[in-house]
Parts: structure tokens; C-alpha cells; sequence
DNA sequence: GCTAGCAGATGTGATCTATG
DNA sequence: CATAGATCACATCTGCTAGC
């Protein structure tokens, strides 16, 4: 195979290929074809996707033979209950049902008894003439959803979280209030209108106004928070579920719940991913996914006088059994702001949590989604927030080609790194996070969440370099160390191009930490818990590069001088941040994510912990003289520039005129051709981690009752601290906040119990035992002292 | 039993063409 | 001119078979 078959572009340009139409080459610049030039636009060859594997032929055949006698047996059900009429289905051992406990069950209607209630614990409820009048029409559609607990069936008017005395309206117009100010500016996706009081918003948009004070509870009290996810989940269950409601304000409520989600015990029993699906589904299903009608050109135009044509999942004898898109509202205003707002929040989040989660992605980039960008940016109506918004999403835009590129989603077709279209990639997509970078408008834009965004999206580029020392597999929520898994030797990548990705592991994962050490601690009480994902992602990389450092046979270890990893002062920093974050209150997410900081740190002093070396003495710091040079280049790359503090967001001075606002060049010549960041030790880095101020102890530290609390903190603006150095009183009694004081065991013991952690893979913390932790040397690395 | 080589099946991309 | 079904071309994979 010749060497241009490697090269990974179509044929045909993205624009030619959707109008599935010939794309030729236009005479006076072959760089673009004939159509995209007499359009105007930009003409964009994207790389070809990559093969699936298809499946065995006798396991497709077994497959296929499975779904047949499934579906021979349901129309047989089928007919004898049309016989049959009322008296129908009388055998409950009829053939079709004796099958059914053989047969895969992935077609099975649920059973039903021979008067059509539905069985199992759900159908055994009691009620009276008229409700059995109501629910008749449910049952024909199914089986019972609603939980044995609602004697009566769905409520429409059921007792909110005030009238029931869990809160009083004072703690609820605090934490809505807390939602407006302190919450919302990290992740600007669902705003509250200024003249919208809390009781406003509880009477016209009860699941929103619930879902609103649930997560600023996060930050304020873990037993409130705990109680009122349970209400939201309950909510959600009647409303969206039970009474297959649609509308804008749940799925504003299911990305406010999505965004600021408190992780369960187990990753299985995560429902964040549900949440969104939710969201993206009932987003598209109320119509504010695509164009109105109204708004398409002439010839959608004349369609509208034409007789009303009848949607193919359209039952027009049985309304009900319809799968037409409905809402509860029969009018939403699907091309207002707030609903394109709404929907490019749904494509956000959508796009993030398949990153996050190596899934696929609900809800890929449309022409609506661009227009909505447009029309968010220029319109008059645009609220402040909404240019954070619109920056998101062309940075998510880019991170979902990266994502269907790198086809994360499918274990059996990652790119490789070993493959040259991937360099070549890897190259185009650095330089367009960049542009991203630098087009960022200086003010008004660009809050922590943001930046931590960036640099994940970053960090997940450069990581495919990863893979050739460990499983992709580990790199997918939740986390595992997992062990050195090095390619087959034939797997040949050139050094400088795997020193070049390595380096920019190391270095983004560094400005990802940094972004969020310069964070001010109560800020952070309020960041969504994507970004604490992600936070964690970054350490979790450092780890695996120790691992890699640590090991023998590790390619990486080639190419890598581990002392530019400087992960102890990056976890031990990170750890005390995060300490002083959870604070007093036990703040519910920050808690989740110090204790698996503490993992990351153990894994990372002692890797061999996580894999068993053989005899074979480490190769990182006794290299020969290549791989020396590669691994003093990363070094170089990674300790030069210098990150200063800029306004609302962090910008990495660059030291020479090259755009980039990357620490180094990714061709890596040499270090005085490098804009590099700084040294760790030379940092300004005395904002935000330092003890200790006894102001904020002091403030957040008081345990004022939250009913009573009138005064809201300050709008933060910048998110990011400049100034005020932050501690925790917390920490003070211990003195040194790395020591695994008692207090600190017993809080990770009760983690382990299975409080919380499902994010995290911390359900299986116990792999560590806990006189091995208290064995540990928590004391901190080497010329971290200096720094706290 | 193993393997190279072949034929057919299948997945993917390009673009023709009918339609509105 | 945009859209989308239809069709063709080609690459790649699978399963079979002859030859060792």
C-alpha cells in the first residue's frame, strides 16, 4: 500500500458530500471545488470515517434466526388475542407464553392478565370506577409506570418541597437566588429572566424552580441536597414519564439537573446520562431542535396551503397511541431565544458526556445548531451570558469532530497514533482549538468552566498518544489505572511525534490543574460537575504518565523524563484546593472528587501498586542518548512560559509573536523557539491555594442557618480569583493539610461505604486497604512546600 | 492442521437523477 | 437549487478450498 492511501480525507468536500452531489475541483484553486467557490464558503475536506467491524456471518444468522421466532411468536400472541376478544389470552401456558421464557426477551410485550391490567408489583394497585374509567386509555398503551406508592395514579396538583415543610420559601428563594449569582455564571445555559422572582418561577415552572434550588443546595447542605435530588427524580418520573409531558421548561430542568448532578454510590447507577437523553429526545420531540415551519423558504412555504398530510407515526383513529412530536404547551415559541438558547445547551451537553463517557452522541452538530449560533451572537435580544454561551458551543463544535474522529465511542475503532492520517489530524484539530483560543473576545467571556473545557478537550486530542502504553479502555468514566499495555512492537510511531503528543499531555493537563487552582474556593463550591470530572481527568492523565514513567517496558517511558510531570506538586495542590473546597459543609461534589485525589496521588508515589514491574530496573531516568534527547525536549517544552492571571479568564502569556496560546510548539525544535509556561516553582501561583485567609473561614465557616440568610454572597466577577489567597479553618486544626489525619479516613471510609463516587470508579476504593492508607506518606513532595 | 489464495459478502463513499 | 433515493465502484472482510 503506497503512502498516499494513507492519507485520511473523502474524495468529495463535507459540503458536496451532504448535497450527495459531484464535487470538482475549482480551475484557478484546486484547494477547493467549483460549488463551495461560487457559494462562498469554506470548502472542508473531513477525514474518512473508519470501518466497523462487521459482525461474524453465523453470529448475524443466529441473531437474525433469534428475531424471526420472536417475532413468528408475538404475531401468534397477536392473533390468538384477536380471536380470543375479551375472553382472549386465557392460557397464561399457552405456547407463546411457554416459548417466551426461551426466547430472548428484547421483543416481549410485558405480560398482561386476561382484563389487560398489567401484572408484577405495579399492577396489583386497587382503584375505584372512575379512576379505572381514567386509566383505561394508559393501560392500552402499556404497562403501569407509576410507582405502587400512587394509589390514586398520577397527581397533577401534588404538595411541592415548601408546602410539604422540607424547606421553608426562605431557604428556597435563597438557594434560587444562590442559583442566579453564583451557580449559573459558571455554566450559563438556563437563565432566570431578571424580573423573575422565586415565587414566580415556582408557580409557572415548578420542575425548573425545583430542579434550580436542588443544585445550589449542593454547595450549601449535603443532607438537603440528597433529599430534594430525590424530589427531582420524582418529579421527573411523574411528570415526564407518568404523564409523558413534554415542554421547555423540563428540558431546562433536566439540563440543570444534568449539569449540576450529584454522582451516586455506583457508576451503574448513574442517571446523569438519562437526564440528558431526556433532555436532547423532548428537546427534538417539542420541536425546538429544527427550523419552524414558518421560517423555511418558498417552497415549504406552498406546502402549508396543501391539505394537511398525516405524519407516518401518526394514529389518527387513536390519538393517544400517536408518536407524533406533542407538548403539554400546544404553541411553544420553537425559534425563540430561549428556546435556541436551550436547545445549543442540550447539543453541549449532549456532546460533553459522550466525551466524558465514550458513548455515542445523542445529538450531532446540525445547520440549525450553526444558525443558532449566528443568531444567538447578533441578535438584540441576547443576554450577556449568551456570547459564553456561543463561544461553548464552537468549542464544542470542534470537540465533537475531534470525538467522531477519534471514534472514542467504539473500543474495536479508535485511531491509532502509529497512523499517519492521525498525526496529520491531531496537527489540523490543534491548530483550530487554538483559533478558538485566540478569537475568544477578552472581556466578558470565559469563566473557569469554560477553560477547564478547553483544556479537556485538549488533553482528549493529545491522549489517543496514551494509548500506546495503556487501554483505552481505562481512559473511559469511571477511570482505571489498569496496567502497562504496550502496542505490538510492529506499532511503529516516531519518536518526535510521540515526545510532541506526550508533551502536550503533560502540558494542557498542567494548564487544566492551573485553571483551576487560580479558582477561588467558594467559586468552586458552585462548578458544575463536569468540571470536577475533568479536573480529575487531567490528574488521572498525570497518573497514567507516572505509571508509564515507572515502567520498564513502557514506550512512553522513552520518550518521557518524569520529573516534568511535577505530579506531586499537582496533586498535592490540587488536594489541598479541594480540601479547602469541601469545606466545612462537606460541599457534595468536591467531597466525591477529593477522595479520588487521594487515589491518584497514592497510585501515582507508588505505581506499582496498580501493575507488578518485573526485575527489570525502570528505564525513565536511565535512558540512552535518543531517547535522553526526547525526554529533555519534553522537559524543555514543559517548564518555560508563563501563565498569568487576565481579567475573567487565564491567558498563557506567549513569549514570542506565535499565536498559539499553547505552551510550546508542537514541532518542539527547541526551547528558545518555544513560548513555554513557567516552571512550576516560578509561578505566581500565590492566589487561591495559599494559606490562609481568615475571611473566608470565617464567612463560609459560620454555619449561619440558610433560612434565615438574607444576604447573598456577591456576584463573582471574574470567576476566576485574582486576589483574595483562600483556606478553610478545616485545615488548620490538622496544620498539615497532606496528612491522612483520622478525620480524613473516617471521611473516605464513609465514601467507601457507598455514599457517593459513581463518577469516579470510588465503589472500588476498598481495593486499597485501609491500614496501607494509613501507612502512607502523606507528607508533601519535594519543593511543593514552598508553594502552599 | 495450517496457510495462501480466491470468491463472494458487506460496508462505505461518490454521484447520478428524480422531485419539489 | 436543495434534497434524498438509487446505484455504482471500490475496499475490506469472511469463509471456503486446495495444497503443503
Amino acid at each position: 500500500m503506497d503512502a498516499n492511501a494513507e492519507i485520511p480525507a473523502h474524495r468529495a468536500c463535507a459540503a458536496c458530500r451532504g448535497q450527495k452531489v459531484r464535487c470538482i475541483p475549482d480551475e484557478s484553486n484546486p484547494d477547493i471545488c467549483q460549488r463551495c467557490a461560487r457559494s462562498g464558503r469554506t470548502c472542508v475536506f473531513t477525514p474518512l470515517m473508519k470501518r466497523k467491524q462487521r459482525k461474524r456471518t453465523d453470529t448475524r444468522v443466529a441473531e437474525l434466526e433469534r428475531e424471526m421466532r420472536a417475532m413468528r411468536a408475538a404475531l401468534q400472541q397477536k392473533n390468538e388475542a384477536a380471536r380470543g376478544g375479551a375472553a382472549g389470552s386465557k392460557s397464561p401456558g399457552s405456547e407463546a407464553q411457554q416459548k417466551r421464557t426461551s426466547e430472548p426477551v428484547g421483543l416481549w410485550y410485558r405480560d398482561t392478565k386476561p382484563d389487560g391490567v398489567a401484572t408484577g408489583p405495579a399492577g396489583n394497585w386497587e382503584f375505584g370506577g372512575e379512576e379505572r374509567s381514567a386509566m383505561a386509555r394508559v393501560q392500552r398503551a402499556g404497562p403501569q409506570l407509576w410507582p405502587s406508592g400512587f394509589k390514586n395514579g398520577p397527581l397533577q396538583d401534588v404538595k411541592d418541597v415548601v408546602d410539604s415543610g422540607m424547606i421553608s420559601m426562605a431557604t428556597a428563594r435563597h438557594l434560587f437566588e444562590s442559583y442566579r449569582s453564583d451557580v449559573f455564571p459558571h455554566y450559563p445555559m438556563v437563565a432566570i429572566p431578571n424580573d423573575i422572582t422565586a415565587e414566580q418561577m415556582r408557580a409557572t415552572k415548578p420542575a425548573l424552580f425545583l430542579a434550580i434550588i436542588a443544585a445550589s443546595a449542593g454547595k450549601e447542605n449535603s443532607e438537603l441536597s440528597a433529599a430534594l435530588d430525590k424530589e427531582v427524580l420524582q418529579a421527573y418520573a411523574t411528570r415526564s414519564l407518568v404523564q409523558s409531558e413534554k415542554s421547555l421548561e423540563l428540558v431546562q430542568a433536566l439540563l440543570v439537573s444534568a449539569v449540576w448532578y450529584h454522582p451516586p454510590s455506583k457508576f451503574g447507577q448513574l442517571k446523569y446520562y438519562e437526564y440528558i437523553h431526556m433532555a436532547a429526545t423532548m428537546a427534538m420531540d417539542i420541536g425546538i431542535g429544527t427550523r419552524p415551519t414558518q421560517h423555511r423558504s418558498g417552497r415549504f412555504a406552498k406546502r402549508e396551503s396543501r391539505p394537511r398530510t398525516i405524519h407516518p407515526a401518526e394514529d389518527v383513529n387513536n390519538p393517544d397511541l400517536s408518536m407524533t412530536p406533542r407538548s403539554r404547551d400546544s404553541s411553544p415559541d420553537t425559534a425563540s431565544i430561549e428556546a435556541r438558547r436551550t436547545f445549543l445547551a442540550v447539543y453541549i451537553i449532549c456532546v460533553g458526556v459522550s466525551m466524558s463517557l465514550r458513548r455515542p452522541n445523542t445529538l450531532r452538530c446540525s445547520s440549525y445548531i450553526r444558525e443558532s449560533v449566528d443568531y444567538l451572537e447578533r441578535s438584540p435580544n441576547a443576554i450577556p451570558t449568551d456570547r459564553t454561551l456561543v463561544a461553548w458551543t464552537r468549542l464544542i463544535m470542534i470537540a465533537e469532530e475531534i470525538s467522531s474522529s477519534w471514534c472514542y465511542d467504539d473500543p474495536g475503532g479508535i485511531a491509532s497514533i502509529t497512523e499517519l492520517r492521525t498525526q496529520l489530524m491531531m496537527k489540523d484539530f490543534e491548530k483550530r482549538l487554538t483559533a478558538w483560543y485566540t478569537n475568544l473576545p477578552e472581556t466578558d467571556v470565559g469563566t473557569g468552566a469554560m477553560m477547564i473545557m478547553y483544556h479537556t478537550i485538549r488533553l482528549y486530542l493529545f491522549e489517543i498518544a496514551l494509548h500506546i502504553d495503556h487501554s483505552s479502555e481505562d481512559f473511559k468514566a469511571p477511570y482505571q489505572m489498569g496496567g502497562i499495555q504496550p502496542y505490538p512492537i510492529e506499532e511503529e510511531v516516531p519518536t518526535q511525534v510521540l515526545a510532541d503528543a506526550i508533551a502536550n499531555c503533560i502540558q494542557t493537563s498542567h494548564s487544566l490543574l492551573n485553571t483551576f487552582l487560580a479558582m477561588d474556593v467558594e467559586g468552586c463550591r458552585s462548578l458544575p460537575v463536569f468540571s470536577y470530572v475533568r479536573i480529575s481527568f487531567a490528574a488521572f492523565v498525570l497518573a497514567k504518565l507516572c505509571l508509564s514513567a515507572a515502567h520498564p517496558r513502557s514506550r512512553i517511558a522513552k520518550v518521557l523524563d518524569r520529573s516534568s510531570l511535577k505530579v506531586e506538586t499537582y496533586m498535592d495542590r490540587a488536594i489541598l484546593h479541594v480540601r479547602n473546597i469541601v469545606g466545612v459543609k462537606r460541599s457534595r461534589v468536591p467531597s466525591i472528587f477529593l477522595a479520588l485525589l487521594f487515589k491518584l496521588r497514592q497510585w501515582c508515589l507508588n505505581p506499582d501498586i496498580i501493575d507488578h514491574f518485573e526485575d527489570e530496573p525502570a528505564q525513565s531516568n536511565q535512558i540512552e542518548d535518543g531517547h535522553d534527547m526526547s525526554s529533555r525536549m519534553i522537559q524543555d517544552k514543559v517548564s518555560g512560559g508563563i501563565i498569568e492571571l487576565d481579567g475573567a479568564r487565564i491567558t498563557e502569556q506567549i513569549s514570542s509573536s506565535e499565536s498559539s496560546p499553547q505552551a510550546f510548539n508542537t514541532q518542539g525544535q527547541t526551547a528558545a523557539n518555544s513560548s513555554t509556561l513557567a516552571p512550576i516553582d516560578e509561578m505566581t501561583f500565590v492566589q487561591g491555594v495559599t494559606p490562609v485567609s481568615q475571611s473566608d473561614s470565617v464567612q463560609y465557616g459560620s454555619g449561619s442557618d440558610e433560612s434565615t440568610s438574607g444576604a447573598l454572597p456577591a456576584q463573582r466577577q471574574p470567576m476566576i480569583n485574582t486576589s483574595a489567597p483562600s483556606n478553610d479553618a478545616q485545615w488548620q486544626a490538622t496544620g498539615d493539610p497532606m496528612v491522612m489525619d483520622n478525620e480524613l479516613l473516617q471521611f473516605i471510609a464513609q465514601m467507601n461505604e457507598g455514599v457517593e463516587g459513581g463518577l469516579t470508579g470510588l465503589d472500588d476504593w476498598a481495593s486499597i486497604p485501609l491500614e496501607q492508607m494509613e501507612q502512607m506518606n502523606w507528607s508533601m513532595g519535594h519543593g511543593a512546600t514552598n508553594l502552599m
